[in-house]
DNA sequence: CGTAGATACTTTAGATTGTAAAGTTATTTG
DNA sequence: CAAATAACTTTACAATCTAAAGTATCTACG
């Protein structure tokens, strides 16, 4: 079935698609120990509203476990990937890899051989 | 402003990141001739439908071109890159790569040696 | 000749969802 | 005590993806 649509890319879950939640995802990946809130909020350059939403259909979805506890007497969440989180950002990154060789396969040049300027060979 | 917020992957245009457009572009850098209504069809998976308004999304960006003409008597559409659709779909790979990278070195293997089990070292 | 079905798309309408603005609760600071 | 800050959450709007229906033309069949 892929054989008949090779470039369908099944793979791309789309909750992990979305360009925040692909940030999200890379820096928990980045952070085993998890991230608070507010990390996460500069890392990822997401406003409070957008960060909450994002993390929120994440953890529906089973990828991040969410803490909410005190620090101090301020709450404080934190996140981190659960195990079958990281599993299926793996699968997703393995897709995403199939992407890229694709693409690069089809070009002279490998993307980062791609500069900015278009290069002759 | 990035070192601010290296996860936020500014680069990752939403036109190119959709899943359905990320195929045929795919689809188009691989076959730099063009490629039929039809044929783009079958090897990305979509519907008539679909394919119809994502290339119409593509067209207005300035990525693909569009072109209609007959073959014999029934209406033939092809598609391919135009120049600064090849440019830009490449930068999107860049960022890809950026992606990945970033994922990759935060994981003790890299994408391609996790095959579905999670493999020790 | 007429009509039923296929081909090659396009249009529309509904449903999902991403985003930003406003709201909530609690805590400092002046 | 009032105002401002912190840390989120909720809501409402706007964008947009998708699938179902529509259009136009052509071919095949009786």
């Amino acid at each position: 079935m892929t054989a008949e649509a090779p470039f369908a890319f099944d793979g791309l879950d789309r909750v992990i698609h979305e360009k925040a939640r692909l940030s999200i995802l890379t820096s928990l990946i980045s952070h085993p120990a998890g991230l608070s809130f507010n990390e996460l909020k500069s890392l990822c350059a997401l406003t409070d509203g957008n960060l909450s939403r994002h993390v929120a259909v994440l953890q529906e979805a089973g990828l991040v476990a969410v803490t909410k506890g005190f620090e101090g007497n301020r709450p404080h969440t934190t996140c981190a990937l659960t195990p079958a989180g990281r599993q299926r950002f793996m699968d997703y990154l393995n897709e995403l890899e199939r992407v890229l060789k694709n693409a690069a396969g089809a070009t002279s040049a490998s993307p980062s051989t791609v500069p900015g300027s278009l290069k002759p060979a």
